[in-house]
DNA sequence: GTTTATGCAAACTGTTTGCATTGCT
DNA sequence: AGCAATGCAAACAGTTTGCATAAAC
């Protein structure tokens, strides 16, 4: 069920000066196919199915390369956990912020009032960019709650 | 040149059912002065200069029952540690959100076109909060790039 | 007096680093 | 061939937890 199309990180990150190793490629495939945000330790497991050769430790380095070219984001939701998720999706997937729930550690994915907040984020970061002489990479938008189970039961505390 | 007027968290904290000690009431003095964001670290070394009997693993503790009222905030900035803030400050000073430097980690608060924001944050959380039947609390806006400093000497990678 | 909070030390967890080896290009 | 990338194991840092003691109420 897994159509691999031309790789969408591969290209880039050879633009880049980086070496393609099978291990890298292994990263790749899975973010560009991941449907929702994981963790390293998701990434590695993974991985490792279908390239057993892997280590957790090429899988924080990748990462951290793909990271600081942009091509792809790093969350924190507040598990003590980084979350990664590729920069634009298979087919340039909508562009979505995250509702955090802090009872369960839920995290919902929205793209409603995106473009309105987009809007004024382009705004914002124009000005910001120009007062505070800031070059402006990325954003981060989270709101934090309880979602519909967690706000039923708050006995835990 | 500590002004401390009626403590801010004090009454609200024990309005939850908790008990105000000695080092509580010191964190929150210490949190209620602070004009950066304090690490637990930061904050037990300032308590400590009051009150030396405290100890780290009470500041975690009391971090954790300020954060889930809702009196302080906790972000992350990205260097793996967890920064706070007090919700509202001495005299309720303006909301603000975050520019954070992923060169040199350094945070520059900003106020500008925070009207603007808070009124689309408004509405968009009233919007998501009936369509996902979440209830929000708490919201983090953060820009990622690099300062003036480290945009001219991007040598680093 | 009862219950909550504390401090200490040890445990934990996610992430990073040193180094010799492998494998892209 | 030459240098970047890897894996492994060990180091690391921030945070959490168990437990007996102390302090609020």
């Amino acid at each position: 069920m897994k159509s691999r199309q031309e790789p969408l990180l591969r290209g880039k990150l050879k633009g880049y000066g980086y070496r393609i190793t099978q291990g890298r490629e292994a990263i790749m495939n899975v973010l560009a196919d991941a449907k929702e945000h994981l963790s390293a330790e998701d990434i590695y497991i993974k991985v490792y199915a279908s390239y057993p050769a892997i280590g957790l430790t090429s899988v924080y380095r990748t990462l951290e390369v793909l990271v600081s070219t942009g091509l792809v984001y790093k969350f924190d939701f507040g598990d003590g956990r980084a979350r990664y998720e590729i920069a634009e999706g298979r087919r340039g997937e909508a562009h979505h912020h995250h509702l955090v729930c802090t009872g369960c550690g839920r995290v919902i994915d929205y793209a409603d009032f995106i473009n309105e907040e987009l809007a004024l984020l382009k705004k914002t970061e124009a000005g910001l960019s120009k007062k505070y002489n800031f070059t402006i990479i990325n954003h981060l938008i989270q709101f934090y709650g309880f979602c519909s189970k967690c706000k039923t039961n708050k006995n835990a505390k």
